[in-house]
DNA sequence: CCCCTGACTAGAA
DNA sequence: TTTCTAGCCAGGG
């Protein structure tokens, strides 16, 4: 277990229901500012290990290939999601 | 050390 | 709104 991952890994499970952040929030919170690409990467690696449904892209667009379940379960946390993307935030 | 890949991001087309 | 480009970072070959 790397560095990078452990501390990835702490930020993930401190994540609350109804608590949305997005990638590079979570890298940047771990201390690796701009990594956000590579929590992505640990996020797809890890098979349900971490709540990867309270982590979304930039701007609240859902991950891309789990769109459907991963809304399931934010509307199930009482998040309000529109299409691909939650919250009441615009476009980019 | 070099090269490539990916659940990223911001900005330009 | 969608697609591309360029810059990020950690990992693996």
């Amino acid at each position: 277990m790397t560095v990078f991952q452990e501390r990835v890994a702490d930020v993930l499970e401190r994540l609350a229901p109804g608590e949305v952040v997005t990638y590079g929030e979570v890298a940047a919170e771990a201390g690796y500012p701009g990594a956000g690409r590579a929590v992505g990467r640990l996020l797809a690696a890890s098979h349900g290990e971490y709540p990867w449904w309270r982590v979304v892209a930039a701007g609240g667009r859902l991950v891309p290939g789990a769109e459907r379940e991963q809304a399931r379960r934010l509307r199930a946390e009482g998040i309000r999601v529109e299409g691909s993307r939650v919250g009441t935030m615009a476009r980019r």
